[in-house]
DNA sequence: ACATGAAGTAGGCAATGCCAACATCTAGTC
DNA sequence: GACTAGATGTTGGCATTGCCTACTTCATGT
């Protein structure tokens, strides 16, 4: 019964030993036939529950997409103890972003991989907008209690995220050089409190 | 004479193509043996110019990132004709690097594949750094005359590059769904400049 | 002239992705 | 309970690839 015939739950085997190859390898290092070795099952085996290699990739990166989504979400719930003001949960949440992506960073380039341009898998691109969505909604508390200014705030956030996602490619690409995550962190963060409060100065050029 | 033993520049030969190839394909298309027949050669002619096939790929990412630093510095050269202050100077660098990130996406993800955390290829983070500098030397310029805000220009410079780079990269990944490039990128801009700006009134928190 | 090394060639090997054909188990259906 | 259909897993094959080890050709300095 229990080695059947059949595995009981490939796919979820499957990705999760491709989570630890790409991780510890990077995507390059992933192969159809090794990871069908490392979960004892025949080579030909994973192509039943992905069509081919990039179909795998782009599931893993769906997946990562989920988890980081779930992250954020916990970091930008406001706490019942302590203030949390937007400004802080929004420097929780960056904080998150930085941990998940500098813990992760293999998997993190794999959901960047910019493949999904034209022929992106339609789950993986809602995987990436419901991620990005935290953000949304957290620029929207901002924007109901007055603490941020006025302006769309799919726009505003996504500068925001963006600024937030660039100091950790920039930090995972070692290209921060000897300046720590945090302290980059910390000026980003701060920038964007200062660049998209409402009550700051004309800076509109 | 013209087609002798000998290439004459093969591995100048071989980086042209495979920029076509990874511009075309993405990288994953690439290969030595395809690049070798492309160009006429033996399909283990190659090695003699390059180690193996990452090697290829570092050199491509060096080259990218020469090239952007030359298209970055010209955007930020002061120009003649014209006010051309420190925020328009900073706003023609974003439109410059965002210019290049779409135009060459294939190229950008290579230049950023962060398999050169460790085993860095040291001419490669030169190259890197050599890019980066364009935009420290740009804040030193705003600092010396009073615009930017003080602070290591380094941090300052770091944290505008990363906000520019994340919105080219959301937008090659096809995250920024229906917000065009310029809008986000007029928006981070926007943000950078309130975050920078040396007479903001009191934005830390 | 001739040795030396750089640059290119030819062939081999193991690994990979994908495909086709076959085997086994599971779930309905009568 | 037998039967069938489909999902899941296996085996074998093929073209391609990266890398390795010779071998060949050319250019250069003495």
């Amino acid at each position: 019964m229990t080695t059947s015939y059949h595995h009981g739950d490939l796919r979820a085997a499957l990705l999760a030993r491709a989570e630890a190859v790409v991780e510890q390898d990077g995507v390059d290092a992933l192969s159809l036939r090794a990871l069908a070795r490392d979960v004892g099952v025949s080579h030909a085996a994973p192509a039943r529950h992905f069509r081919d290699r990039q179909a795998l990739v782009d599931a893993l990166a769906a997946a990562g997409f989920a988890r980081m989504t779930q992250e954020l979400a916990a970091a930008s719930r406001p706490t019942a103890t302590g203030p949390a003001d937007v400004w802080d949960r929004l420097a929780a949440v960056a904080r998150a972003y930085a941990d998940f992506a500098t813990s992760r960073p293999g998997l993190l380039s794999v959901m960047y991989a910019s493949k999904h341009a034209e022929d992106a898998d339609p789950a993986l691109l809602e995987a990436g907008h419901a991620c990005l969505q935290v953000v949304v909604d957290l620029v929207a508390d901002g924007q109901a209690d007055g603490s941020i200014a006025d302006g769309d705030p799919v726009e505003l956030s996504r500068v925001a995220f963006a600024a937030v996602h660039g100091v950790a490619s920039l930090s995972t690409g070692g290209l921060l050089e000897d300046l720590p995550l945090d302290v980059a962190l910390d000026r980003v963060v701060a920038v964007l409190v200062g660049g998209l409060r409402a009550d700051r100065q004309r800076a509109d050029r």
